[in-house]
DNA sequence: AGCCATGCACCG
DNA sequence: CGGTGCATGGCT
């Protein structure tokens, strides 16, 4: 038995851009995974030994549905090619459901028990583009 | 490193 | 034949 190998981070979040949520109307093929230490340990371990390595994973989300996806490793760049990123497959019918946008946030959880629960988070300041357009002495204020 | 974009295969 | 997703290239 090895305690040390057992995953030891438990949630981890990432921020939709436009491209997640297929707003920039591009096909989507998956959201991407940041290369850091404290995402990727969440995730199964996929190395080069094999061109493009996946590993299907399926999700709770807070209504009880189940969701699979699809974690793949695109390293063609060891392959004669560029590519070298993780990316997080098959989410557009989950996006489309809770009808996210760039900005919302999705949290992506493990239970001690090993199942794995996905959570989303609207964005607070739920309007990304004019957000963008404010001037920096405007704010929005709730009421 | 991360996001944007697209040719093609597949499937209804 | 239109939508979807894979695999990959390109741009910032």
């Amino acid at each position: 038995m090895n305690f040390e190998s057992y995953v030891k981070v438990l949630s981890i979040s990432k921020i939709l851009s436009a491209n997640d949520t297929g707003e920039t109307g591009g096909h989507q093929a998956g959201i991407l995974i940041p290369k850091t230490g404290e995402i990727l340990p969440f995730f199964p371990q996929l190395g080069i030994e094999t061109k493009n390595p996946r590993a299907k994973l399926r999700f709770i989300d807070s209504s009880e549905e189940e969701w699979d996806f699809m974690f793949i490793y695109y390293n063609n760049k060891f392959y004669n090619g560029t590519r070298n990123e993780y990316r997080l497959t098959g989410m557009t019918a989950f996006i489309r459901e809770y009808n996210l946008k760039a900005g919302d946030k999705i949290i992506l959880s493990r239970e001690s028990d090993g199942r794995k629960l996905i959570k989303h988070e609207r964005s607070q300041t739920n309007d990304s583009e004019s957000v963008l357009k404010l001037g920096s002495s405007w704010k929005v204020v709730k009421i």
